[in-house]
DNA sequence: TGAAATGTTGGGGCG
DNA sequence: ACGCCCCAACATTTC
């Protein structure tokens, strides 16, 4: 154990920053030359949005990959399972450190334990600093004239490009490992990968968690889709998005570096919507840190009274992706299998719990939090609110998606719900998206009974889209 | 980051 | 050739 306090070691907290590059936090223990103590905590308590099984999932193969980065540049990843406070105050003690750093975060809970560790770390005489990795701009540094928080994504994306994020960090060359000896758990100990049912063979051959995958998708982006991304994005059967948002989430590449490699490109039409993505995420996460109830209550206080319905079997079909409506399904099972969905077909089954089926967004928020592996609370949170229309800034309560037409606008070819809905493969393109609108031949010739190989549809589109209407139209007379 | 209903226009079939 | 009707195709409005 190290005596001299010139030695002293630093403890790098990593949280959602699983990356060497472009890390505030490590790049500033790095700079001061004092040997270094990557800890990672893995906090296993029951708590409100404690990780969903996905993103347990991706978490596994991110630390396994942040531990052999760090191992490369000479520094071992302790992994250690408790509670934050208590396990920095073992860590801290077992190396005689002088001090924590780590980069924030800004959900509620994680913001109201930071600050307490920070003061405690402190009131010991601790060095205790916090930097932002994750962010653009801070909540606090991007206000309307008034001195507000925006709630309108427009004025507030139109403010964000007028600011200049700083230059990416690059990773450093070299770590000087903390030498003495601490006992770490290891990664399988955790129990984050599920077993019995071992149900993440999809996950595993859809993603390659990790800093340098985060990196070789960007590069790809750039290479095969940045340029028409405008159109490419809207289309589910294609590659035409980053699918950086896990990497994203799990902070293995920084908005930072996004922007600034975005910069760097020919800008165009594909770039500059790209760039809005990220914008975006900032917004969620913004409208998080100015109101935290966002998770679990609508921004909207009338919608408190709203009327959702309670139906346990739509719920189930919705989730099993068995709503008799194919670009919902096919979503639904492209989330089951592989822990994401696209973007595009996001609107369309979140449309439909809140809208078709009058279930509460809660209901799907939580659904996506256990399931997606980009789960993230702002992002999750914001654009749930956004569909139901109780968001500060959100879609208008008329605005209801057909399923039928949002298929054959963004999946023509029915290339995608042929992936995710194989048994309804046969059809032709002209009825792969409404296929009660089959001829018993037809059905026939595509070997499909109605009801039993593929379930009629749960609810009737104009009769939901009426319902919807009115409930929501009443809403807002109140 | 819709969709459906309603309104308008203009070409063409037809008496 | 004319008026009438039908109905795409497009525009506007309403939910």
């Amino acid at each position: 154990m190290p005596t001299s306090t010139t030695e002293a070691p630093l403890i790098v907290w990593f949280r959602k920053d699983l990356r060497l590059a472009d890390n505030p936090a490590l790049n500033a223990a790095a700079e001061s030359g004092r040997p270094i103590v990557p800890l990672f905590i893995l906090d296993d308590q029951k708590r409100p949005w404690a990780p969903g099984g996905a993103s347990r999932w991706w978490l596994h193969h991110s630390l396994a990959a942040l531990q052999a980065d760090l191992a490369k540049c000479g520094a071992r990843l302790l992994l250690r399972r408790g509670s934050p406070a208590k396990v920095l105050d073992e860590v801290l003690r077992e190396s005689g450190a002088e001090g924590v750093l780590w980069n924030r975060g800004y959900e509620p809970t994680v913001i109201a334990r930071d600050k307490i560790i920070k003061a405690d770390l402190q009131k010991a005489g601790k060095r205790a600093e916090s930097f932002n990795g994750t962010l653009l701009f801070e909540p606090w540094e991007l206000k309307t004239q008034a001195g507000h928080p925006f709630k309108v994504f427009t004025p507030f994306c139109r403010n964000a490009l007028r600011m200049q994020p700083r230059t990416p960090l690059a990773a450093p060359k070299a770590l000087n490992g903390f030498a003495g000896s601490l006992t770490s758990d290891t990664l399988q100990t955790w129990t984050l990968l599920p077993t019995r049912p071992d149900w993440a063979g999809g996950l595993r051959k859809a993603w390659t968690p990790g800093e340098t995958a985060a990196a070789a998708l960007l590069d790809q982006f750039r290479e095969n889709t940045a340029e028409s991304y405008l159109i490419s994005r809207d289309l589910p059967g294609e590659v035409g998005t980053s699918r950086l948002s896990p990497h994203l989430a799990f902070g293995e590449i920084s908005a930072h570096q996004i922007w600034h490699r975005a910069r760097t490109w020919e800008q165009g039409a594909g770039v500059t919507g790209f760039v809005r993505q990220i914008i975006w995420r900032e917004f969620c996460t913004h409208l998080l840190y100015h109101f935290p109830q966002l998770p679990e209550e609508p921004l909207r206080r009338e919608f408190s009274a709203f009327p959702w319905r309670r139906d346990p079997g739509s719920i189930t079909a919705w989730q099993q992706g068995r709503t008799g409506y194919p670009i919902v399904d096919a979503g639904m099972r492209e989330l089951w299998h592989t822990g994401w969905m696209h973007n595009r077909v996001r609107m369309v089954v979140a449309s439909f719990l809140v809208k078709h089926l009058l279930l509460p967004w809660r209901v799907g928020e939580d659904w996506f939090w256990d399931t997606l592996v980009d789960a993230d609370l702002a992002n999750n949170a914001a654009n749930w609110q956004w569909v139901a229309g109780c968001g500060t800034d959100a879609a208008p309560y008329f605005r209801v998606f057909n399923p039928v037409l949002q298929g054959e606008k963004f999946d023509k070819n029915g290339a995608y719900v042929r992936r995710w809905v194989p048994e309804i493969a046969g059809l032709p393109d002209s009825l792969l998206h409404k296929p009660w609108e089959a001829s018993e031949a037809q059905l026939q010739a595509a070997g499909i009974v109605a009801g039993q190989t593929y379930p009629v549809p749960i609810v009737d589109h104009k009769t939901a889209r009426s319902r919807a209407l009115l409930a929501f139209a009443e809403l807002r007379n109140v």
